[in-house]
DNA sequence: AGCATAAATCAACAATTGTTGACTTTTAGG
DNA sequence: CCTAAAAGTCAACAATTGTTGATTTATGCT
């Protein structure tokens, strides 16, 4: 007599990994593009084209599936290995190839759009920051320095990302990812390593 | 026979512009902890310690209650007056006054949570740049540089408005205001009237 | 092919939302 | 004071939300 009404912990069909997967896909895509309030368990279903309940079926709850559909890597390069004077604009490219990248990993923006009115994404954040993105730059600047450049990489890095991808600020849409890396490029070589 | 059922066009007595006031006062601080969805019209009653009837009766509706909190005005200052090489530190000095000022006026910190999921609210955010911020840099910027340098200026400033207000990242909140006007006033500069 | 089991559907729930209308209390002027 | 108008209260509405349980359909193994 199996009466766990648990979450599916793990798929045991075939199809039904391509379902979960559908799932998933919406979900990612409603969350960046409406946020986490906005973007409804009934609207994610119909865009997978499944029924509402099998969204709790196979995540448990709303935010179970936030969680899982915002979670992922952001595969930071390691400076060490990459000249001085290029660190800059290699980091600004390679946060628009998550962003913009073929792999449509938008869950960044998703966060970043719950972040406004989601404590629990606000800390999803953080915890990115804190376990990724400050490792990287404790590798190539002094420890006492640390937290500061670390934040000021995360101004320039997130104001980025809210003009063009949430505000949507026309001048900073327009740009091309080439003149990005141009012109933000030297502000986050500055923030990386330069003088303060 | 007065059967206007629209929102009150005009306050008549002298009591009601204070619950008037206490409400927008309210709807203030929680648009800006909580964003457009959660901040419940109950509960900006609540705050205001008033009906949420009220609320309607005042402003017409929930949006009309937003549209109404969250204009403002910059107060930008005209950069033609103050020394080119000061530009980039008064500018970031003054958006923290902005934000943080004795006025409390937190009203764009309320707008950037909305715009996260609510196209008006980023619209507005728009019309503010296009309004105040592009203006301010038209006199001082050639206006061939004017869109780019526009929104250069937007990616680091609300950059450090989402890190600080909205993501709450510790380094970024544990810096004062003067250590922020030394670290990013120089980015400001370059932005404002720098190289490219 | 048949049967146990997983997957999917359906309708309905409880809670919460913004909003409204009828009613009562307070206010201010003649 | 008295009375018309404004301010405020109360309860209820319709709609929408996330979630659940019973039921039906499809799947995969022997």
């Amino acid at each position: 007599m199996p009466d766990q009404p648990a979450p599916v912990t793990a798929a045991k069909t075939a199809k039904s990994l391509r379902t979960r997967a559908a799932i998933l896909e919406a979900a990612q895509a409603l969350f960046a593009e409406q946020g986490y309030e906005r973007a409804t368990v009934r609207d994610i279903a119909a865009r997978a084209a499944i029924d509402p309940a099998m969204v709790i079926r196979y995540f448990g709850s709303k935010e179970g599936l936030f969680t899982q559909a915002t979670t992922f890597d952001l595969k930071l390069p390691d400076l060490t290995t990459i000249a001085k004077r290029r660190r800059g604009a290699v980091l600004v490219a390679h946060f628009l190839e998550v962003w913009e990248g073929p792999l449509g990993n938008s869950s960044l923006v998703s966060l970043l759009r719950a972040a406004a009115s989601s404590d629990d994404a606000a800390n999803a954040i953080r915890t990115i920051f804190g376990g990724q993105v400050v490792p990287m730059l404790a590798r190539v600047v002094p420890p006492a320095e640390l937290p500061v450049r670390a934040g000021l990489v995360a101004t320039q890095i997130m104001g980025l990302a809210v003009t063009r991808y949430v505000l949507k600020v026309p001048p900073v849409v327009a740009m091309n990812r080439e003149q990005i890396v141009r012109l933000l490029g030297p502000t986050m070589q500055r923030y990386v390593g330069g003088a303060l």
